[in-house]
RNA sequence: GCCGAGGUGGCGGAAUGGUAGACGCGGCGGACUUAAAAUCCGCUUCCUGCAAGGGAGUGUGGGUUCGAGUCCCUCCCUCGGCACCA
């Protein structure tokens, strides 16, 4: 009697002895060729949910195809460790964050562990630890050495409920937290920056990347790249130090239709420029804009708001004079802060205009314009009219000429800007690692000396949130000496953005343990890059945007000698339950364990690769996971029990052969393009096709265990362990996954027979199995003898027939 | 508003411009069983017909083509992202 499949028993019985054996030990092995095979480090929030898994489990698939492929891969894993989450719970629940993480840790792993993956686990890297993040802050006094982190106060953004900065890829939606949903106010802090802005053409070009559209265009606009120039206005009254206001414009061709000027309520000059007459009513004015959140300034189809501060300026082309105004819709971030106004080709000041009554005039003649006022701000391409000298150019002319003048006159000048901001990294919380920096009353802003570090945190802060740093109240942690000159000094209380962390662990990952340096340059020099890195697509202008910038800097510094991360980037898509995605606040995660117990991982492993397209996501299902559970069954059946050969029939021989090699070519295709489910079909085509040889017995004992090892092999990065004890039973030598991928014979995989549609008009009428080699004459002959044919056919007139080689005939009639 | 992705049986989903619905779930029928579960076999897009067959059918409406789920245009819906950036 053949034991019952007990995925339970055989799955920890081989997880042990592959750990035992260590047999996805990874070596630098420079003798194949290497692929590093990367999945988003998950932070440590406590529990695996199903949503991990279909990140981690398909990735993981793709590793072990790559490793038979006799690649050596590093499929490393490890723990995004430090962030608000663990504070919080230490705030709430009398932990300390260090033990929260540390238990979440132990018990993530343990789940990792049972899902049965290539991981070497001497190779985790876990980014809360000393060992980890002395190395974060050493690139952060790398990037303080190269002028690429700064110290600056700036209007910030503020998350009331996390008490802390955020950087404004981490404002969200309509101007909340990525974090917690609370929307976010600002606050005039100093802050550490870093200048990710120096790279934002670098940043654009993703022209060696593989990586998916949309991201690349999240990413292009997050840039925000405009082309356009930098114009003075002279102050008409010139009283005050500042003679002229910059504006930024991508239309200098409209300069001479601007009849009103805007500055940002922000602006340094709104004080010195609002004439006495008008300031009671400029001052409630900026206070009503102060106490406006963000996103409510910003949100479009507001009716515009603004006021006049009494002075001018003096427009370069023609010296008109130009009243200057207030406007809540004019960014203080962007661009100068100013802006020349021009309502006949700009919506935004159309409405303006017309809310306060102020001039609108044509200069870009839209198509068959007649002179009449335009309803709508024309944007598009025109002759200049109105313009002076200009009239009659076309605008395209008109721009460069515009900025020839201003170039030869001295009050412009062409110019790129654009919409991206510093990273601000500076965090008010405790649980994340030290800026390495002291403040000295005599040496002012110290660098802490690389060999001082880690700055490690201190165990006995309090952890209350107050806006501060709790790090700010913990004496022996504030108070230092100077690094400089020994005298007392403060340490910087702020801890970095974890982002900053995540920007570098997939260096780490190749010499995890290197006490001497971050990483080992030669070991990165062998790995990197990243030949694919699959997660979540919520990180495109996150994480994703970071690690590059991270790269890049260490590029010029000459850490590396690559400007790219991740040569191919993939997206898996978002697993739902009950209609809404997988998360803990919504209360509808489901946890891997019960089902690994119950049908065992290779189950939850096939399932998550079953339930459809990869990058498309998917509901899960209770239902859904037996279909797998029963096949891997079905299949355990089909390999314990006996094969009895009791003939041998040499056309399902031939045909089983066929079907072997078929499908060989189409899972590995499908694996290549991550088409799992498709791939586990093939899968399930060939078993089927096996129980019902086994049924019949008719092919020899010899050519049923050939066909059984493929189908094990190719089922190996699916379910490892399944097909590792089947493959034992078998009496193949340890280990499936030290195998080759089956190769397939070109010939043998091809169809020998096809069934030949023939239809009528376009219309299916009849089929008929054909030799996948015959020829056209034979085809049509055979088509237009055919008995249901004829009678469609007889007594019309034959117009032409169409032949597709072994697939349609197709006849055209008319009658 | 703009940019992506998507819309196919009761459900998840397959289909190089050439048999729409592979594979699986569910359902129905049967075998095994005292019975149930499990397992195995068969059927399962809809309408019509005793049947052979016929007709319709891939969100909507048009177009290209011998032939369209697939290509082009219009519109509708769902999901994701961005959004007063001068």
């Amino acid at each position: 009697m053949v034991p019952k499949y007990n995925p339970q028993e055989i799955e920890t019985r081989w997880q042990q002895r592959w750990a035992a054996d260590h047999i996805y030990k990874v070596w630098q092995d420079d003798s194949r060729p290497r692929f590093y095979a990367l999945t988003m480090f998950p932070y440590t929030s406590g529990d695996l949910h199903i949503g991990h898994w279909y990140a981690m489990a398909p990735s993981d698939a793709y590793a072990r195809f790559k490793r038979m492929q006799g690649y050596n891969v590093l499929h490393p894993m490890g723990f995004d460790a430090f962030g608000l989450p663990a504070e919080n719970a230490a705030i709430n629940r009398g932990i300390h964050p260090y033990d929260w993480t540390m238990k979440n840790i132990k018990n993530m792993r343990r789940q990792l562990r049972s899902m049965g993956a290539v991981y070497d686990w001497s190779r985790e890297v876990v980014t809360c630890l000393p060992t980890y993040y002395r190395w974060t802050q050493w690139f952060f006094l790398k990037f303080y050495h190269a002028g690429l982190a700064y110290r600056a106060k700036a209007p910030v953004n503020w998350c009331p409920r996390c008490q802390t900065v955020l950087a404004n890829e981490q404002v969200v939606g309509e101007g909340v937290c990525e974090r917690c949903s609370t929307p976010v106010t600002k606050r005039e802090l100093e802050q550490w920056f870093f200048r990710i802005t120096k790279y934002a053409e670098e940043l654009l070009d993703h022209s060696h990347l593989d990586w998916p559209e949309r991201i690349k265009i999240m990413q292009r606009n997050w840039v925000g790249k405009s082309d356009g120039a930098e114009v003075s206005f002279r102050l008409e009254d010139e009283g005050t130090e500042q003679k002229e206001i910059r504006v930024f414009t991508t239309r200098p061709d409209t300069i001479f239709g601007v009849t009103f000027f805007l500055l940002a309520p922000e602006h340094p000059l709104v004080s010195r420029l609002t004439r006495p007459e008008h300031k009671a009513e400029v001052d409630k004015y900026i206070a009503w804009c102060r106490h406006q959140a963000e996103y409510e300034r910003v949100a479009l189809g507001r009716e515009k708001t603004g006021v006049f501060l009494g002075s001018y300026v003096i427009n370069p082309v023609n010296g008109e004079r130009v009243p200057i105004w207030i406007a809540d819709y004019v960014l203080p971030t962007y661009g100068t802060g100013a802006v020349m106004a021009v309502p006949a080709h700009d919506q935004r000041d159309l409405e303006f205009a017309k809310r306060f009554k102020l001039p609108v005039r044509t200069v870009i003649a839209p198509p068959g314009w007649t002179g009449e006022e335009l309803r709508e701000a024309y944007a598009g391409s025109g002759a200049m009219v109105n313009s002076g000298d200009f009239n009659g150019l076309p605008s395209e002319q008109g721009y460069e000429a515009i900025c020839a003048l201003s170039e030869a006159k001295g009050w412009g000048k062409r110019t790129v800007v654009y919409r991206l901001r510093d990273w601000l990294i500076s965090r008010q919380r405790y649980w994340g690692a030290p800026i390495p920096i002291t403040y000295c009353d005599k040496c002012g802003i110290v660098p802490v000396p690389e060999e001082d570090l880690p700055v490690l945190l201190p165990s006995d802060a309090e952890f209350k949130p107050t806006g501060e740093s709790p790090l700010k109240y913990c004496q022996s942690f504030v108070n230092t000496t100077c690094p400089r000159c020994s005298g007392p000094a403060r340490r910087e209380t702020d801890t970095m953005d974890t982002f900053v962390c995540s920007s570098w662990y997939f260096l780490r990952y190749t010499s995890p343990k290197t006490r001497r340096a971050s990483f080992d340059a030669a070991k990165v020099k062998y790995w990197l890059p990243v030949n694919l890195y699959t997660g979540g697509a919520e990180h495109a202008v996150m994480h994703l945007f970071y690690a590059r910038f991270f790269t890049k800097a260490l590029k010029d510094m000459g850490l590396v000698d690559f400007d790219e991360p991740f040569a191919r980037l993939f997206n898996q898509g978002t697993i739902i339950y009950r209609g809404d995605k997988m998360s803990k606040s919504r209360g509808n995660v489901v946890a891997p364990d019960e089902y690994v117990v119950k049908l065992g991982a290779d189950a939850v492993r096939g399932y998550l690769m079953f339930i459809g397209p990869w990058e498309l996501g998917g509901e899960w299902s209770d239902r859904g996971i037996v279909g797998i559970s029963r096949w891997l069954n079905r299949i355990w059946g089909l390999v314990t029990t006996d094969y009895t050969s009791r003939a041998v029939d040499p056309e399902t021989e031939k045909e089983l052969l066929h079907l072997t090699h078929k499908t060989i070519k189409e899972v590995t295709a499908d694996l290549e393009n991550f088409r799992f489910n498709t791939m586990l079909s093939s899968l399930m085509e060939l078993s089927n096709y096996l129980s019902k040889i086994r049924e019949s017995g008719i092919v020899s004992g010899s050519v049923w265990q050939e066909a059984i090892g493929y189908f094990l092999r190719l089922l190996a990065p699916t379910a490892p362990h399944l097909a590792e004890e089947l493959w034992n039973r078998t009496g193949h030598p340890y280990s499936i996954h030290n195998e080759s991928w089956p190769e397939y014979a070109e010939d043998l995989a091809e169809e020998k027979e096809t069934t030949l549609i023939i239809q009528v008009n376009g219309k299916l009428r009849d089929k008929v199995l054909v030799p996948a080699a015959i020829g056209e004459a034979e085809a049509r002959e055979l088509a237009l003898n055919r008995e249901r044919v004829k009678a469609y056919i007889d007594g019309k007139n034959l117009i032409r027939v169409i032949y597709v080689p072994s697939r349609v005939v197709n006849i055209v009639v008319a009658s």
